[in-house]
DNA sequence: GCCAGTCTTGATCGAACGGTCAAGGGGCGG
DNA sequence: CCGCCCCTTGACCGTTCGATCAAGACTGGC
């Protein structure tokens, strides 16, 4: 598992499948993705899926046979709909509502997906094992393309000085960080991103804070 | 280790300890730190620990005679430090060079103590199994007088209306954020937080943004 | 130089864990 | 109603892991 699992691509055996099969499968990278996303790779037990998922051990390992394998797929079924919120942060239209647009892409991901939040975060602070080569490339290119974006409206003037790469790691950590760190917060405030009143006030809080920071005054 | 611990004191057994046994406690302290930071309570194996400290593991054991005792040795260690810098936010100065000293304060802690910070991440990602109760105590009362301050400086007109605890959590997410991520910022930028440049860089973006935030214009 | 208390070691145990195997159940098309 | 293929099961295996135990080595104080 060290392993860097080099193309990160994983079409598994894509035998053929009865509906009972599919929905099984469906309900295995539902629970990994909850189970990973709380102990970590080495730290979740094979049959600690199963039952969550309602089936034995051994049933589970006739769908992925390797605990490797199954972890790639949880991750592999995540990774595209992680990335996807920043291509859409477009040069086009003006950066106020461009990235109030996506502060609250980012946060209603946190609210709806948070366990696919805590398993980059525990991939990524194991080092990123498997993501990454995924990172150095694909995310790398990215965040050059949306830093030049960014770049292009100080240029313009629509927004002041500030390192681009910075601008879009604070918005990354704040928005995350109400999934990743949720036990702190309900710690705290009793309530979380699922609290719709919450949500709102952070959404509101988290943009003005941001924006106050860029915009000219 | 689903138990909360209660307490969390772990006034384990002081037994009188010559030098070799203190220098020995320390480096597996220090090595189990580490481990425990990038794998996780489940994840790591005690023979790894004892391996990296240079010991046998039946040796580490004489000294943790239990697995959980060893984390919960780190974490109470790790622990004070943790919420130190908080602590000396003051309502005394004026809100612009406290804040600017908090943030300087939290990320030399990432940098030099990015273990300590992942540590923190995965037990919150976990869902505190361990810290939940010091959280709601310690962690919340510290925060409430903490957001009073902040308050006081609004009520003053010294800084913008904000949700004090919401602005607290911004500072918290994006400092730690450098440590807990590293490997990402490092597959992006090829540099973290050990370069100086990039410290003083990250430094003076990020306080220039909360800055910006919250001082009236 | 002896002794008590501290440290270190290797052998070993039982449980947990990832993974295999062989056998049987069940549904769907012909 | 038959046979094929997908699914499910329980028994089992080898390894790993946390933990124990008994026995010996080292060290500092007297």
């Amino acid at each position: 598992m060290d392993e860097a699992a080099g193309t990160m691509d994983m079409r598994g055996a894509e035998t053929s499948r009865s509906r009972a099969g599919q929905e099984n499968v469906e309900r295995i990278l539902d629970r990994a993705l909850e189970i990973f996303a709380t102990f970590g790779f080495r730290g979740t037990r094979i049959d600690q899926i199963a039952s969550a998922a309602g089936l034995s051990k051994t049933n589970l390992l006739y769908y992925f046979r390797r605990k490797e394998d199954l972890y790639l797929a949880v991750l592999q079924r995540t990774l595209d709909m992680w990335l996807e919120p920043l291509q859409s942060l477009d040069a086009g239209g003006d950066p106020e509502r461009a990235i109030e647009a996506y502060i609250r892409q980012k946060l209603s991901a946190s609210r709806d997906a948070p366990a696919a939040s805590r398993l980059f975060a525990l991939e990524v602070i194991q080092g990123a094992p498997i993501l990454g080569p995924v990172l150095e490339t694909q995310l790398a290119d990215l965040v050059d393309r949306k830093a030049t974006t960014i770049q292009s409206w100080i240029d313009a003037g629509k927004i002041v000085a500030v390192s681009p790469r910075h601008l879009i790691y604070t918005i990354w950590s704040v928005t995350q960080h109400y999934a990743d760190f949720a036990a702190q917060i309900r710690a705290i405030e009793g309530r979380d991103l699922s609290d719709p009143v919450f949500f709102e006030d952070t959404c509101r809080t988290v943009t003005q804070l941001v924006l106050r920071g860029i915009l000219p005054r």
